[in-house]
DNA sequence: CCTACCGATCGGTAGG
DNA sequence: CCTACCGATCGGTAGG
């Protein structure tokens, strides 16, 4: 059947997909090949042609699908309606939740966005902007009086900085795993917001 | 002099650090040529292959320089003789002002470090780990209660985590300086260990 | 879907 | 003899 072809060139590209995050994440996009893509997933070269355009094309799916399902986690998070901590702390543990089921994406996503063309950059960087807008918003909620302080972004990016950079230190496998290191970030997040001082503000602009 | 000759061999090669180590960021290692950075530089390539000894050896070189500074940030700081939430307070605020005048070579660090070969990475992996334990250090010494519940490495990580992240929001010559940004770190996290409870530590081994 | 290739460009080095 | 380079081109390999 059709459907039953779709269907296996979907899961093939999938697979494909995954191993090629796989090499992109370990020895990166540029120093990848696409020989050595087809050999990890056990097809010839012109075959791996056959479910990609181009090397470019893998790099574009593999983001575009990552941050996909982080803009879709957004959505989720706030069609549950929320008080704005809980909010945060909910899109926070489930981000964490997609970087560890996605490392190898997340890894690609942060290291080799600066390989796409300008038009599929620009789309990546929109999601990214989508996602940290939401967590922004909640904050803001929160606690106005940041945001008059300008305080808002810097403080969001800060929160962003420690679970994005998890992937750096955070082995998999390990006894310290991702789920439980979410809290540890929107605790010291939300009990350290206090003690930001008006007087450390950026200068106005 | 012999010596005006070296100091102008050491000074032109500095140059070539500096300009390689900013394609090597913008570009990525393996996606910049050797002839771009001979362009880059100025010089014909025989003359940078006069400086350095192959491409290999300029990625080893910025990354070594790098953080060798760090490490020697963090040594100058224990020999103040500091307390230690003052340390990490001072330390925190020293690694950023390096970020910020070595914003290039922090993200060749961060990004290329996987290109080096085994011995070289492992010098460079043992200077980031003395800059950790430094860290890891003073907040052990501050609470020693987070160091028998786990929780003094991951907490470092997350520190680092707020500031090695800078880089992919803090626009150079932006409103937002890398020295304001410092004092809210240190704020933010100090203000936050001690929202950490007890309960969210690690399954203990 | 494979073997066999291409235009181009890579890192590195020859002779002068 | 040394150093500090230049114009030209090497052997191999990349994506396609």
């Amino acid at each position: 059947m059709a459907r039953m072809r779709t269907q296996t060139y979907q899961i093939q590209r999938d697979f494909i997909l995954a191993k090629a995050a796989a090499l992109f994440a370990q020895r990166g996009y540029t120093a990848t090949s696409m020989n050595e893509v087809a050999d990890a997933c056990g097809v010839s070269k012109p075959a791996l042609y056959h479910y990609v355009q181009d090397k470019h094309d893998l790099l574009v799916r593999i983001c575009e699908r990552h941050i996909a399902r982080l803009v879709q986690v957004v959505e989720e998070v706030e069609a549950q309606g929320l008080a704005p901590q809980q909010r945060v702390c909910v899109m926070v543990q489930r981000f964490v939740a997609e970087y560890a089921e996605a490392q190898n994406e997340h890894r690609v996503l942060t290291e080799d966005v600066k390989f796409l063309e300008t038009d599929d950059q620009q789309r990546v960087l929109d999601g990214e902007r989508r996602v940290v807008k939401a967590v922004a918003q909640a904050l803001s909620e929160l606690r106005p009086e940041l945001q008059q302080a300008q305080l808002v972004k810097p403080l969001t990016m800060l929160l962003f900085g420690m679970i994005n950079w998890m992937f750096t230190w955070l082995r998999p496998g390990g006894a310290l795993t991702h789920a439980a290191v979410a809290p540890m970030v929107t605790d010291l997040f939300f009990g350290g917001i206090d003690a930001i001082r008006a007087a450390e503000r950026p200068a106005s602009t």
